[in-house]
DNA sequence: CATCACAATGGCACTCAGTGCGCTCAATTG
DNA sequence: CAATTGAGCGCACTGAGTGCCATTGTGATG
């Protein structure tokens, strides 16, 4: 009765997209903006989805999990992108490239991903969820990390740390562009963090850009001089991008 | 009549020790030791401590706290210490000392830490409560640090970057003690890995090994060159580490 | 000594998240 | 046309967490 275009949405969508789990999202999301996520019970998203309290559960294993509808596919696709890498990409390199990966699940729904983060700031349940998804995400990459540095001295510290830092510069890159609403460019940002960190732990950075104009800085340097150090005076060398 | 010596304890304990407190810790961990978290009910632990089941609440506002009976302390001494240091101190070598500090804590009570250990590795709810716990001392430290690089170009980000690498290489030191059952030394695992760190994102080495060697490389480089080529060179010319 | 104030505790009832189980109803398939 | 299958529904149950009030023990005060 109440999913009776349920065949519709199907055709129209294909395979992949219950509707049910579509409308649990829509209902869940207005109940929440509109008073609150502790203040909307499972029974008040059912009603107003008109389905059934246990089909619920059936499309969410918790209430927590309404609000990152997406992560669990992000996750996957991450796991998948790492598996495709081949043996002569640099690490840390396709470690960053993976956090982009993430960070674009962000952009491509903007009003959406500034809706759920006003909503985590402010729940500390959900604040605690995002940090055990993002928690997810560190760990596979360090796992990603800590087989290709397995021969390295200090290897899986290497590895952790690396993880870590890329995770925070991406994190703190998404946070800007949350909190200023959608605006600006998430990517740009992300990309300068992101040097930033490969800067310090001396890796390889994404090809692109053009490889014209001919100005030229020269750096001196000694042996033991910090390499985010090496970087910074280049940068500034090369002026303002 | 069932806590008829609580004036006894409160005698030995003086003043600063609840006693209620710690006989509700202590069943809690008897009963998930031997049969489990998610086995052992609220109801099952006050009744082992021989307390009203109210009781409990008043003591821990949630099951998972009484897991962690000891992090709020923590956490407020870390913040306290960050508050009570000097203008000239460096911020990162502060900030590893507060690491050390939380460390400690772990190193006080080995049986303690790695029985909890054990537990959080198994529960997915307590890794999840773990991790809030962790960021709160990672938000802690990245304040701090935001502080202190305020006037820097990219402030924010540097002690973002910087208090999650810290976190991660004290994790590393104390997971690998953790792992080892409590056996070896964490101080000294910890400052290694804390030495990895700080040697990337300061100035400042290790300090121990031989300051010397003023080999100098040149390098030349132009506009849009992608930095890792740039890093890359410099490591060529710098030899191996 | 009586009693009053006060804080700590216990007991009770309630809400709500999450689970297990069995039912219905529809579409598919032999 | 059965038989099967799977999605959804309803219901009852467990257990965490909360609000409220009665009780009890303790110390101060008349």
């Amino acid at each position: 009765m109440t999913n009776a275009r349920k065949a519709d949405a199907e055709a129209t969508a294909g395979a992949p997209k219950p509707a049910m789990r579509e409308a649990l999202i829509a209902a869940a999301f207005q109940l929440f903006l509109e008073r609150g996520y502790e203040q909307t019970t499972i029974d008040d998203i059912v009603t107003l989805a008109g389905v059934g309290r246990r089909s619920f559960f059936r499309y969410f294993p918790s209430k927590e999990d309404v609000v990152f509808p997406d992560h669990e596919q992000a996750l996957a696709d991450m796991t998948a992108f790492l598996q495709a890498s081949a043996d002569t990409d640099d690490p840390v390199a396709r470690v960053c490239d993976a956090a982009r990966l993430v960070l674009r699940m962000y952009t491509e729904n903007p009003t959406f991903s500034v809706q759920r983060y006003r909503l985590t700031k402010k729940v500390p349940g959900l604040r605690a969820y995002e940090l055990s998804v993002v928690w997810r995400y560190e760990h596979t990459l360090a796992d990603f990390l800590r087989g290709r540095f397995a021969a390295r001295r200090d290897g899986a510290l290497r590895a952790n740390v690396v993880a870590a830092s890329v995770v925070a510069a991406h994190n703190h890159a998404l946070r800007s562009w949350l909190r200023a609403n959608g605006q600006g460019d998430a990517e740009a940002a992300a990309d300068r963090a992101l040097a930033y960190v490969t800067g310090a732990w001396t890796s390889q950075q994404p090809a692109s850009d053009n490889p014209e104009e001919d100005d030229v800085v020269i750096v001196i340097t000694r042996r033991r001089t910090p390499m985010w150090r090496v970087v910074r005076d280049v940068e500034a060398g090369l002026g303002p991008e």
